[in-house]
DNA sequence: ACAATATAGTCTGTCCAGCAACATATTTTT
DNA sequence: AAAAATATGTTGCTGGACAGACTATATTGT
């Protein structure tokens, strides 16, 4: 009779409260480790990957948005970027329109190293979907979007929206 | 033309390779801020409460089966558990049948303390799937239930499935 | 009984992310 | 022109996580 009165009555569906937090939790602890493997060769790992895809896919206009879009900190971005740049992935030059501003932009090696990557990853992702069915890797996929956008959407800092709207 | 030859081979379904995680990423942690705010009042936090959910929902035979389920370090555990013994959440008590071990059963205080913040938490969970409708909730629950599942099965290292497969 | 093993806890050191404060160069505002 | 704000980089500090070595205790195998 000590039991769960109220607890109980916080259940939604059958789950212990906290559970969403579990498994999101080891999901992510499941990919990363599958991430980290297929980027083991690259500088900075999974951080210098996901900068380096940014960079390419997302153009952003300097490092303030870079580094927020990936919730990166300005001086964890620094290094990070001294280390691709020593690797000859990205380099640093000045912004068009604003000369405090860097724009990062890949060199060419950058891109081909992030072309090589971006099939082990896909591999990574598809190793850790592998248990579900087509069309569950879809549904996945489109509601975890839907909610990191909302997510996105609601961040109260760090939130340059209107430099990611560009979907090629 | 520099463009992505193998990377668009890479994409699986629109997807740039990488993605998944960015939104992985970008929803635990709009999990993460409403669930510290929820349980702001607890030790040390998330942790905390995660800690005592744990104890009082699984019942976990030892120190270790606690650990490795919640994948918190012996070291940490160790700092964690004397906070919440001190706030006398929890207590730690010799094991039954092997007495080398302790085990960690909630007080009534801390079941007390538990059924409140499971409210909270609940609130939290709803909130941040506020924008999904009803049966979209239930299906991104069980697929993501379903994958962290598989992901802790297929864990090397902190496995003691046994000691947790027993739900009541 | 003895040796080997397992659990728990402590201590120490290391590593890294995050934060704050400051410096520099440049833009924008007044 | 002067002042405020912005973008970046640098430095130093702090907190948390983690690993290794060590102790104490208790269990298990021989």
């Amino acid at each position: 009779m000590t039991g769960a009165p109220a607890a109980a009555a916080a259940r939604t569906h059958g789950q212990i409260p906290g559970d969403l937090g579990w498994n999101l939790g080891m999901v992510l602890r499941g990919y990363q480790s599958r991430f980290e493997e297929a980027v083991a060769d690259m500088p900075e790992g999974i951080r210098g990957y996901q900068v380096l895809s940014a960079v390419v896919h997302r153009d952003p206009p300097n490092q303030q948005a870079l580094g927020s879009h990936l919730a990166i900190d300005r001086t964890v971005l620094t290094y990070l970027l001294d280390k691709l740049v020593a690797a000859r992935l990205v380099e640093r030059v000045p912004a068009a329109n604003d000369r405090r501003a860097r724009k990062i932009i890949p060199t060419t090696q950058g891109r081909r190293a992030l072309s090589t990557y971006e099939v082990r990853v896909a591999a990574a992702e598809q190793s850790l979907l592998s248990g579900l069915a087509q069309e569950e890797v879809a549904l996945l996929s489109g509601l975890i979007q839907r909610l990191a956008m909302e997510v996105h959407r609601a961040q109260p800092n760090s939130n340059p929206c209107e430099a990611m709207d560009h979907l090629p």
